[in-house]
DNA sequence: TTTTAAATGCAACGCAGTTGCATTTACATC
DNA sequence: GATGTAAATGCAACTGCGTTGCATTTAAAA
């Protein structure tokens, strides 16, 4: 049961256990990809719960480290889970312009440009993709 | 003369010439890095022109293909003179932390996922840098 | 059970960017 | 050079995403 799992996500890094938190962490775990604010206000529909609130609860979320944020170029951000134990993003992202979802490529590390003068500090790398995702490539032209 | 430069490129483009145009145009030209709106409208100043204004203006560029637009993680966009042929973004982009400012790495191609499944379509890729740019990271600790 | 810092709801705000529309202007044509 | 027309501009209002302030509620430690 993924109720257990926010549970315990939320206990390992210490924050209260609100019916909001379990409930937006829980949309989190089932949808396995980013997800808008919007998005998941849309999830929760009837149980509700005040928009701000979600921006907060997603806020705390990402700054205890389990929850990182795809910056979308269209000015919106999307939150996922992060299994990866590194903090931050440390993987690709792919839009896809077909079905519209975001997709993190969990399987690839983000390149290294190796060629890069050393005397740049990086700190943080990221990267995505657009195009059309495998799913929607393969069903219909 | 860039003036003469800013002409020759909206002329290349068949885009009309107006004051406005040439002026941010200038402003880029003179910029050689990415800079946001606010920037632009801030270096224009006296010869104050309708911030809608530059939006389209920027818009009409952006469409022209001569100027490429870098998303930054603030919400915000930044606009770079493109002189690599190629529509949209070539090539990577660095943000410094300490100075703020964005950087074309345009000597770069941004690295390829190759161990992406083929029944992806990449249409396009970005990729950015954070951290302390070369200047920054010499001067002063 | 009591206490208290943290979480919540609600209303107002901030800010980058967009849209509608009337007016002006670049530039092609005569 | 004068004329016509589509494109560019200015201005005001609007959108959408996200934030802030503050009074109230609540999880969980004591
Ligand atoms: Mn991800
Ligand atoms: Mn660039
Ligand atoms: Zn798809
Ligand atoms: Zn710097």
């Amino acid at each position: 049961m993924s109720d257990q799992l926010a549970a315990e996500i939320l206990k390992e890094h210490s924050l209260k256990q609100t019916a909001g938190r379990l409930a937006i962490l829980l949309v989190l775990i089932k949808a396995g990809k980013p997800l808008s604010h919007k998005d998941i206000c849309s999830v929760l529909g009837d149980h509700f719960y005040d928009p701000v609130s979600v921006y907060r609860s997603l806020d705390s979320f990402v700054e205890a480290g389990f929850v990182h944020r795809v910056e979308d170029d269209n000015r919106t951000r999307l939150f996922a889970l992060c299994t990866c134990e590194k903090s931050s993003h440390c993987h690709p992202h792919f839009f896809c312009r077909r079905c519209g979802k975001c997709e993190c490529l969990k399987k690839f590390d983000i390149p290294a440009i190796s060629e890069l003068q050393q005397d740049y500090i990086v700190e943080e790398q990221r990267y995505y993709l657009k195009g059309v995702c495998s799913c929607c490539s393969k069903s219909g032209s």
